[in-house]
DNA sequence: AAGCTTTCCGCAAAGCTTTGCGTTAATAAA
DNA sequence: TTTATTAACGCAAAGCTTTGCGGAAAGCTT
């Protein structure tokens, strides 16, 4: 092995010492980060040297190893992400679109798409599209740009166009859906079974003495709102319940609209003495709005929502709800996005997951008419 | 301009015009992303030209510009971020650790961050320490690995030594604390005004009759105790109000741990007859524990706590709060990161935000005493 | 016609890694 | 002693951009 000075400096020009010294002095005081290069020059070897001794390559000698791995501890080496993900081209980061990152049951999906993603060495990059297409399809555009090497999405409830996840099917780019999904593109996709949910709410209501349960819905071309419809009505029937068209109200998913939808439940002829909501903000604002009314939950209107465990409990009257196991969804959906990476193409794999009715003080009337 | 025939293909080997023919079906098939040399090689001119043609170099003939900018638009360029973070030796990437990702409030912490982010067309990164001290120390050696320019953290509520954000502060990287932060370092800040907002409180607990208030605080290291301590002091003293020690109880900012402190106030010699808790999850509790002791609120106990706008109007009694201006928290926070990016150096810039005190039901006595 | 400007591009380096292949020097074999 | 091995490295290219500088061709001046 060639023993070299310290000092000997490959030097070509004056550019090139400065370079040399400069690097030296930031490697030193643990500025930035330390490159490959850095090492290499401080010790006098190559460049390939130094990579190949990290990776404990045969072609180097135990001792040089040794020596180049004890300076990549000291100085704190880690591979630059940048020039790995140019070579590999992979970015090892995954797109994740969702209506909003403030609700809890997002956040959580979050949560849960993250721990996997972590465990594989993988990184989140987050868009939110404000329940709305524009920036649905904005925020595609935006993380294609950041070069994910895939997206994991929940449709905005205006989405009813899907051009802007074609081009990335027909790219081969991993793309998985969860909760609000898109039913007639072939992809895979994490879902809650919402049929079975709601039969299991009429049950509960039925139990309860409720005889004309209402349901508060969202936009009619979403799964989420279809699968609960047909829950709704199977239930009905199979409870030997009357359907009452005018108890079956629409609204976006907003508090203020849910907010009117409501009102229009409780100013119609008859009152319903049941109502469930699509989702949490839908249940929230329901309740809210019959206290206004001076109506009392659950002895006048029982209510059931969909929402997580945190905010059922912390209302008054405890809030009897359907809950989404919504850190197990995140982390199918992360599982299914990798499923992709790992056999390199789409494939449709449509995950469905149940839920779970925990019964609380709203739907459990103390004298069932 | 040398007119060069589509198919004269540079070629050195039959590797070379394989991959050359690869590249070409590539950007056809608009799989993947196009590259400058893509198109070069389709246009048969060089890769610097059409670098230099997509920002209007003079040194490119009009003709040519306009060529090559079509054929961008028509196979969707842009530029790879990963060859860009190489040369610009940025990443454009903005590390965030909070405790937990779930918490509304830091949630739309989050969102007031990423707004500001994606305007100066920043991505953030988020980790979350789980209110662990080993995950928070974990999480900063993660993201300097991601080559993050930066970090923008809420301390853990274990966090009592600094050391891995000292070594931050000497690469002169750029590190902005919010809510709760580190006072002994040098950095830029943002919390709220927790004295001021404490004050506020005790006087309409005093307005409404309160004389046995009880404080639940949090880890005495942490900032934000020892400012609502002060306050709490100070407010005491100002209303001219008697300060019972036992009427200040800790905790570890977890529900249970809150809900033990709560019990422990309520069975005391002398019950407290109003109560304040230092965060969301501390005054959540805190109303479950005090109804489940028969107690009503507000009139046996008046509560308040440090919350956000959805969660107090949503329990009942709606509850009385001190709002956070969470979405401008993290602008601010933003803001300063991007202060010191420009500047290029560290300096010490403490924004201090007036928060609100929003008075609800739980905290107006009907009976005044 | 010879020399000088422009105009318009291409070359190459830098930023960081990995890796196939070539290159030394030394050791083993003949 | 000469040739064949082997051990231990270094070179260079690729992945994608940007940009200083060099260069060829065309136009212009006397």
């Amino acid at each position: 092995m060639p023993i070299r000075e310290f000092f000997v400096i490959p030097a070509r020009s004056y550019l090139k010492i400065t370079k040399f010294v400069e690097n030296l002095w930031i490697s030193y005081m643990g500025k930035r980060h330390v490159s490959l290069k850095d090492m290499a020059s401080e010790l006098g070897v190559s460049i390939s040297t130094v990579s190949r001794a990290l990776k404990n390559h045969p072609d180097i000698s135990p001792e040089l190893s040794a020596r180049i791995q004890k300076l990549a501890i000291e100085r704190n080496y880690s591979p630059n992400p940048l020039a790995m993900g140019l070579l590999r081209q992979q970015t090892k980061m995954i797109g994740i679109i969702v209506p909003d990152i403030v609700t809890h049951f997002f956040a959580s999906i979050i949560a849960g798409i993250e721990s996997v993603a972590a465990e594989k060495g993988y990184y989140i990059v987050i868009a939110s599209s404000n329940e709305s297409y524009q920036k649905e399809v904005e925020s595609v555009k935006n993380l294609l740009k950041t070069r994910v090497e895939g997206l994991i999405v929940c449709l905005s409830q205006e989405t009813k166009e899907f051009g802007h996840f074609e081009s990335l099917i027909n790219n081969e780019m991993p793309l998985v859906f969860f909760d609000r999904i898109c039913e007639s593109l072939e992809t895979p996709s994490v879902t809650v079974d919402g049929v079975e949910a709601v039969r299991n709410i009429i049950r509960h209501f039925k139990e309860n003495g409720c005889k004309r349960i209402a349901y508060i819905s969202g936009p009619s071309y979403l799964n989420i709102s279809k699968n609960r419809k047909e829950g709704y009505l199977k239930g009905l029937k199979e409870s030997g319940l009357k359907f009452y068209p005018e108890m079956l109200v629409q609204c976006d998913l907003s508090a203020k609209d849910a907010t009117l939808a409501t009102r229009k439940l409780l100013n119609s002829q008859a009152k319903p003495d049941a109502i469930f909501g699509i989702n949490d903000t839908v249940a929230f604002a329901a309740m809210k709005e019959i206290k206004k009314h001076g109506l009392k939950i659950p002895d006048d209107i029982a209510l059931i929502g969909f929402t997580d465990e945190f905010h059922s409990t912390v209302v008054d009257p405890a809030l009897t709800s359907v809950t989404h196991p919504t850190i197990q969804m995140g982390e199918e959906s992360a599982r299914l996005f990798f499923k992709w990476i790992e056999i390199g193409t789409s494939f449709t794999e449509r995950v469905v997951l149940p839920t779970e009715l925990v019964i609380r003080e709203s739907s459990v009337k103390s004298t069932p008419s």
